[in-house]
RNA sequence: GCGAUUGUGGUGAAGUGGUUAACACAUCUGAUUGUGGUUCAGACAUUCGAGGGUUCGAUUCCCUUCAGUCGCCCCA
């Protein structure tokens, strides 16, 4: 035997077996945007190297080290989207969207790639759903953004999450509050993580983050964020969460949550698992606010909010936490034929039975007929028809009722009326 | 990228430096000739992730590599 080639390492086959989970969940997502009115857009899966530089941030993880890159055979610099808001962006800009109507209201379903060391829950190609809201600087649209993805996680009947927020505040609280915060951790710098010593100067806002130096004394001292808004800021968020509070979607401000992408303001907030027994990835969905982002990349100066979440992470929560969905994998019918005429005659006879709507399969494997019974429970028919010679010449069969286990001699030329009738 | 750990048939798994690699499930066949999900009998790994080394001999020891899992980092 030839030797076998594995799959890369961190990506995953979805097999038939699970893919009726993949289906129902992807339905339910168009589903739920079809209610709030997002419309789907597919854009590359790679592209110019520059736009998640420029988009994404040089300096983010994401970024910096986790990029699926390569150059073409024109040499051109390309990577596989690490996440959906960039392309999606690019996409608004590049085919003016902006000129169609004064508020985009998008979705995004498909595979991307980050190439990091893999674990449970995380893999160098997944799958991510995500919502961009472009156009809009309205409280309501950032709570209509969160609602959309506590709506689906609610219907899919998922409960231990949790929503956490944050306003990171607009560039001119950002800039107070970031002088605070190298003002306050530069006494202390060499106490802290390395890490955090590189962070102090690129982006301090991320030390509140880090996990190493969680402990240290300065942590619980340092300036927050809520305390250096200007006015406009605060009561933006303020709205948003008096918002939320009327929609009677529960949700916890986190001062210390940080997002990874350099492009976020305002708005942030995640979606967790609430739940101590899931490992080390809980994060099911996280996004935000990105005014600027759309100007940075040469459109116009065009507000934008978004969420991307997880599928693989999503299947994940669903199997920690019991959760069955409404899935049927069930046939129609099972059709046996005994002896080479019936046989053909069979396969005619399934033939008719598809073409009428119904789903159904019959043995090539030359099974006898008890071994067809068990296929047929196997791939849970719920008629079998039984076509022999004799029924042949009289030109009827068997229609057997397996969940019953009642039969009836009907007629071939009335056995889809039959099937249809009895469904 | 770093650290730890694992890798035996379709699946879950025992096991040992040496003539036949347990067991269970699944699958297939049969238990008188055309009827299922129970029971019983039988079949099913020249092979123990891949490549190399040590040895008279390795699935068991060593090295390399690939992959999984967990942790760090980060995030979906």
């Amino acid at each position: 035997m030839a030797t076998t080639i594995q799959k890369p390492r961190g990506t995953q086959d979805v097999l038939p077996k699970q893919i009726a989970i993949w289906q129902y969940i992807e339905q339910q997502l168009r589903e739920t945007c079809t209610r709030f009115n997002y419309k789907e857009i597919r854009t590359p899966m790679f592209e110019h190297i520059e736009l998640f530089k420029r988009g994404v941030g040089d300096t983010t993880d994401i970024v910096s080290k986790e990029m699926y890159d390569f150059f073409d055979k024109g040499n051109r610099h390309i990577a596989l989207r690490p996440e959906g808001t960039a392309s999606t962006v690019r996409a608004y800009v590049e085919n003016k969207l902006y000129g169609e109507t004064d508020i985009q209201k998008l979705y995004y379903l498909g595979p991307m790639f980050r190439y990091e060391r893999a674990q449970k829950g995380r893999l160098r190609q997944f799958n991510q759903f995500g919502i961009e809201a472009l156009g809009s600087f309205d409280p309501m649209i950032d709570a209509e953004v969160v609602a959309l993805a506590m709506d689906f996680y609610q219907n899919l009947g998922l409960a231990n999450i949790k929503l956490v927020i944050n306003t990171l505040g607009d560039l001119e609280s950002r800039l107070a509050h970031r002088q605070a915060l190298v003002a306050h951790f530069t006494p202390v710098v060499e106490e802290l993580c390395q890490d955090c010593q590189s962070r102090l100067e690129k982006n301090p806002l991320r030390i509140l983050d880090c996990k190493v130096d969680a402990k240290h004394p300065s942590m619980a001292t340092a300036p927050k964020i809520i305390d250096y808004l200007n006015d406009e800021s605060r009561v933006y968020f303020e709205t948003v969460l008096a918002t939320l509070t009327q929609m009677e979607i529960p949700y916890v401000v986190d001062p210390t949550l940080v997002r990874g992408l350099d492009y976020y303001n305002h708005t942030a907030f995640e979606i967790m698992l609430d739940d101590p027994n899931f490992g080390a990835q809980t994060t099911l969905c996280g996004g935000g606010r990105y005014n600027g982002l759309v100007e940075q990349l040469g459109g116009p100066a065009t507000p934008g909010i978004g969420f991307g979440l997880g599928i693989e992470r999503l299947i994940l929560a669903l199997e920690q936490q019991n959760v069955t969905l409404p899935i049927t994998d069930q046939l129609d019918v099972y059709v046996m034929g005994l002896g080479a005429n019936a046989k053909t005659a069979s396969a005619k006879l399934l033939n008719q039975v598809r073409q009428a709507g119904l789903s159904g399969e019959m043995d090539y494997q030359g099974r006898g007929m008890k071994a067809m019974f068990k296929a047929a429970n196997r791939v849970q028919a719920k008629y079998a028809i039984i076509l022999g010679e004799e029924e042949l010449a009289n030109h009827v069969c068997q229609v057997k009722n397996l969940v019953e286990a009642t039969q009836e001699t009907i007629a071939l030329n009335d056995v889809v009326a039959y099937l249809q009738a009895n469904q």
